[in-house]
DNA sequence: ATGTTC
């Protein structure tokens, strides 16, 4: 058993580590899990969330949502916020695929009329969407038009017709972080990244054809408001990030920090792999801005995506994407720091808030949530694994004490390496298959990666945030088509 | 996650 003994219970799904746990630590750790969930987690998420209670400037308690995982420097699940004025920012606490996040866009078409043609649609969308390791987009641009899309996100993308007003509208910030300035991106992360608009990229990253079955709906008020009202609607939700470029981001300034860290600034950290600047310098403010570059790309790759999807979709039912009902629900991040304001000690603060692995969930009435969804509260996307189904979800008041942050998937239980060594790729599929969901792969081995039964269960992970007060479920999304890296 | 080891 790896749960350390000084855990406290602060309720069925919430656990404590005190800071007399170990020596530096500011703040409490504090858990998002059932017992049976923190039994799942590794050694390694206690010993990470109890490091980021040392980082300079934490407030209130270092967090870990129920899907954490061992990551780099904070577990994958990771929530931290920092008093933007004596704290620092890491880029450890965001995660080397920086707005790594989920898409989810409706469809009127339902899985009766979808199922006759699902082959030739998942060929098509495989055809169209570049997915692998280095892969490249159909984009063509220079090295200064990408300067463009990494200060300007899904706006670049409206103004070239790559997307509409209402996309922008269903994107977390509009699509585009203000304050990106790609002065502060190096040539090289340049030279990675111009190339990669609308590719989906690896590992966990797909594009899914889902279904949402009357049995899986938990909240039919909820879903009607989201858009989903059809038995059986389709539906395509898809997850990738900022590709190679937000990963030359994280690399470059994770060096920068770690020159300086200590020389310059006088911080100590227990691991090398918290690398950090305080937020108020030159090198964390540059960060900041580098860092608000690849969230802006990600949403413009998330955003051509969409449009070839559209494109797809228009050319095996021969009708207009958006006479196919094509509109989206949400777009969410995943890997982030933002600065928001939240109630600290009943007093309203702006909060540097790092989120790793771990999804903003504003509840009814949160700032700056479209219209639509003022009532309802934020939806929120939790991928699973591709062979389990997925979640959308949507914010709660009871999110506050979190900074109104949940989780973001199933979390891995079985290492990368060790997936590949039990199970085969090829068998897999076919299995699949069997199943009714027909997935297209650039690699057997990544397939064999992404097993439904290397991640933890997604239902449970999605219930305890709703007993934790996080984020309420509204459907279960189940595949029955995907295409992944 | 990632031109999967600068």
């Amino acid at each position: 058993m790896n749960i350390p003994t000084a855990i406290t219970k602060i309720s069925p799904t919430l656990w404590e580590i005190p800071v007399s746990y170990k020596e530096g630590m500011l703040v409490p750790a504090r858990i998002f899990a059932t017992e049976k969930l923190l039994s799942e987690m590794d050694a390694g998420v206690f010993d990470q969330v109890t490091n980021v209670a040392s980082l300079p400037g934490i407030l209130k308690y270092a967090y870990c949502m129920p899907d954490g995982h061992w990551g780099y420097g904070f577990p994958i699940g990771g929530v931290a916020a920092m008093d933007p004025h004596t704290g620092v920012i890491s880029p450890g606490g965001i995660g080397f695929d920086i707005n790594c996040g989920m898409r989810l866009v409706l469809t009127n078409l339902t899985e009766e009329e979808v199922r006759p043609r699902l082959h030739q649609l998942v060929d098509r969308l495989f055809a169209r969407i570049p997915t692998g390791v280095g892969c490249h987009g159909f984009v063509r641009l220079s090295e200064s038009e990408f300067g463009q899309v990494a200060e300007q996100g899904s706006r670049w993308c409206f103004k070239r017709g790559f997307a509409t007003q209402d996309d922008l509208d269903m994107t977390e910030e509009g699509g585009c972080f203000a304050g990106a300035d790609a002065s502060h991106i190096s040539n090289k992360a340049i030279q990675r990244g111009y190339n990669q608009l609308g590719t989906l990229g690896s590992g966990n990253h797909y594009c899914e054809i889902q279904v949402a079955r009357p049995e899986n709906v938990f909240d039919a008020q909820l879903a009607r408001a989201f858009g989903i009202d059809i038995p059986n609607q389709v539906v395509v939700m898809f997850h990738c990030g900022s590709r190679g470029f937000g990963h030359q981001v994280a690399t470059d300034y994770l060096k920068l920090f770690l020159s300086v860290m200590e020389r310059k600034y006088g911080l100590k950290v227990v691991d090398r792999e918290l690398s950090c600047a305080p937020f108020r310098s030159p090198e964390g403010e540059a960060y900041f801005s580098a860092m608000k570059c690849a969230v802006n790309m990600a949403f413009a790759n998330r955003q051509v995506i969409l449009h070839r999807i559209r494109e797809v979709f228009s050319d095996i039912f021969q009708r207009d994407p958006f006479n196919l009902g094509m509109k989206m629900v949400y777009d969410v991040a995943h890997n982030t720091a933002k600065l928001e304001r939240h109630e600290i000690d009943g007093k309203q603060r702006e909060i540097l808030i790092h989120r790793k692995g771990s999804t903003r969930a504003f509840g009814p009435g949160g700032y700056g949530l479209p219209e639509c969804y003022a009532k309802t509260g934020q939806p929120v996307i939790i991928g699973g694994s591709m062979e389990t189904g997925s979640y959308l979800l949507a914010g709660m008041a009871g999110g506050a004490d979190a900074f109104f942050t949940t989780a973001h998937g199933s979390g891995r239980t079985m290492s990368r390496h060790q997936a590949k060594k039990t199970f085969r790729g090829d068998k897999l599929q076919r299995d699949m298959e069997s199943r009714g969901l027909y997935v297209r792969t650039d690699s057997f081995g990544g397939l064999a990666e992404e097993a439904g039964a290397a991640y933890k269960n997604i239902d449970e992970v999605a219930e305890t945030t709703e007993r934790a007060g996080l984020s309420r479920r509204v459907a279960r999304l189940v595949p029955i088509g995907n295409i992944k890296g």
